[in-house]
DNA sequence: TTGATAGTTGTTACTTTATAACATATCAAC
DNA sequence: GTTGATATGTTATAAAGTAACAACTATCAA
């Protein structure tokens, strides 16, 4: 399995990964990777935890990009609407995507200790969800996962 | 399956049945089912979507049950905490419990057209969510799967 | 039946999260 | 360079949720 945050990693490649990732996509979809949406981007890759808005907003501020709530809002709102982030509505907070550019239904494995959060995908349509909508006749067009419990960090050493 | 919701059904005797079944169980386990917490269920169980605290308020406060929202996020919290009710993170609201008194991982299909929610299960231990979080090394505790789309009745008719 | 205790409700005041609306600036293509 | 779309700055406010404390009610043991 694919889900990065609970494993020690190389996090200064993991952040300059995402970033060139998403700016790639935007230099060929023609979308403006401008400073602000840059930087919220950098400041979610620094954590692999939900952040909230306001938490963003506060390191805006302190970079002189912007000061007010719709600036982080706005911000948030484009790289979700791209697949850049994720909002975690559990916590009220977001996380950058950490596929950024694939299509997926993300599932998060949000540990209740430390906040850390995982993310790993389903396939939705196969599954019992595909079939439980299915037979229902609903039409899934979008589907989140949100798991909480103890990331192997927190939880308690095996017996 | 089981998810009731969309399809037409008798809804006199599933408010019934529901307050009923509430009642049951809080006798037989010595919780208090206030005036408030039966009529904060009531409400919820009048209509198959996702009401919001503070609509759920305004209907208290006309019964002279409470009018201010402590009085209906306590008794929400009551009835979420035992099961009778569901938070929908995504839409902030809260619905009845279809199968109170079950020990369950729900799963919400909810409509983005007329806001109406149906219920079903998933088994998370089973499938890629057990896969993925035992590959991680991660506890589930609690898992929520919300899904987005339309339902039958807002559906687009099959070409 | 009284009194101790735990649980519930009433209320005030407040925090956190999110958005509407509009003015200004910047970009991108002709 | 003008124009139309897109992005930002800003004010103000809406919506969702909670802390804290006082007052009331149920429960149960002595």
């Amino acid at each position: 399995m694919d889900a990065i945050g609970f494993e020690t990693h190389d996090h200064h490649s993991c952040i300059r990964d995402g970033l060139e990732a998403v700016a790639g996509y935007c230099a060929t979809n023609r979308l403006q990777f401008t400073p602000v949406r840059r930087r919220a981007l950098e400041i979610l890759l620094q954590q692999h935890r939900a952040m909230g808005a306001y938490e963003i907003l506060d390191q805006l501020r302190e970079d002189g990009l912007g000061s007010q709530p719709p600036v982080a809002y706005r911000a948030l709102d484009f790289l979700i609407s791209h697949g850049f982030a994720h909002k975690i509505e559990r916590v009220n907070g977001f996380i950058a995507c950490t596929h950024p550019g694939h299509d997926h239904t993300p599932v998060f494995l949000i540990c209740r200790e430390c906040d850390a959060v995982a993310e790993t995908h389903a396939e939705p349509s196969r599954g019992m969800l595909g079939k439980a909508a299915s037979e229902t006749g609903f039409t899934i067009e979008q589907a989140v996962v949100e798991v909480l419990g103890l990331c192997p960090n927190c939880a308690p050493v095996a017996p």
